[in-house]
DNA sequence: ATCAAACTAGACCGTACAGTCCATTTTATA
DNA sequence: TATAAAATGGACTGTACGGTCTAGTTTGAT
């Protein structure tokens, strides 16, 4: 975060914070430039003037979100076993996708992609493809390691990830009232690791 | 479907073809009550007659669509050996997830599922609930034959279809143009069916 | 102190849309 | 054929919103 040096970054930040939390709250459509301008204390008036309009504040928020979220730090740099790693990783994982704000953005950006392409793939790239390239990484050092057996350590970790997000993203995503308890989703997540391992192991 | 006895029911249909047709394509907000009235070759007073409001239209337009989707025949009554009759269902399962109607009601479904959360547990329910019953039961049914050790089939049965969904599927919910070729397409479902057999497999 | 840039408040425009009203016509039924 | 129900179409209301305009005020650098 860059502080803001003049008067009028500070407006500008105050206009991007307002917007960032109604578009990812409410979505697109849902929310309206009066009310951002309101909301961040501003006119509308230097809303147009620092954001030319409602698209183009749209994605620069949404952008600003993604950042906001980053999801570099879910694996560490030195990879102890694998099973108690990859459990680490699947639950922080989980965790991640599966929080409010996580939950918002997608749900945004999804809803958006058909009149937003270019904000979708945005997000499409920043999330999923950044986190599975990541893991694909962390799965190749097994395979070197000759503690898996992946051929296809990119297709693996599309596995591996999916699996994750399982039944309870779902209900997130639908807005299902009743949740899994903690303790279902524990042993969920232990037992698609359990899958996965048991699924690569080497047969040595 | 039930046929159209009255000019009434004649209209009504009309009316909830063209209004599944644009809610599934373009979603709630972007569907106006006066296009459908027009693409129904219909009275906008009738439309209101027939369903009092625009939700209403809309919770039974994407009822009807669900119904459409029909998800219930892709699994055979008589389990054959495990890879092959899995495989075909994954294609199978896979296939009808990623049609665009079935994406068109997921996308809209899930946009909605603030606003419409009765709308969204119907979906959930008509959709995801149900293959993942469905599919547990199959699974029992291998365990039981000792075909595979399957100690939760509910568990491993969403493991098995959020797998199948992959990245192709998220590719889609976020319309981005380049989609994988057919060939990654199979290559990923049979590697994971195997995947998937060799986690579960008994070993005896 | 000066002057330009940035900001403000709020009126304003055009458009789109949900939903209503109504006078007229069509359709079904008895 | 008479009559009630259903449908028509188009005008109308009210509201919400994106975006512009303007006249006046504040801020910041020189």
């Amino acid at each position: 975060m860059n502080k803001p040096r003049t008067k009028s970054e500070v407006k500008r930040n105050q206009i991007l914070d307002a917007a960032t939390v109604q578009f990812t709250q409410h979505g697109y459509a849902a929310t309206s430039m009066d009310l951002i301008a309101k909301l961040a204390g501003v006119s509308k008036q230097t809303v147009y003037s620092h954001f030319g309009n409602k698209d183009e504040l749209f994605i620069t928020a949404i952008s600003y979100k993604c950042e906001l979220l980053g999801v570099g730090e879910l694996l560490p740099e030195n990879l102890g076993p694998v099973e108690p790693t990859l459990t680490l990783f699947a639950q922080g994982f989980f965790t991640m996708i599966t929080s409010a704000d996580s939950m918002a953005v997608h749900r945004t950006c999804a809803a958006e992609s058909l009149a937003h392409p270019h904000l979708s793939r945005l997000f499409f790239e920043a999330g999923p493809l950044f986190v599975i390239d990541k893991l694909a990484n962390c799965l190749a050092e097994y395979h070197r390691r000759g503690e898996l057996d992946i051929e296809d350590c990119r297709q693996a970790a599309i596995q591996f990830l999916a699996m994750i997000k399982g039944e309870q993203w779902t209900r997130l995503e639908f807005n299902i009232e009743e949740s899994l308890s903690e303790q279902e989703i524990k042993h969920y997540l232990q037992s698609s690791v359990r899958l996965f391992v048991r699924g690569y192991q080497s047969l040595s």
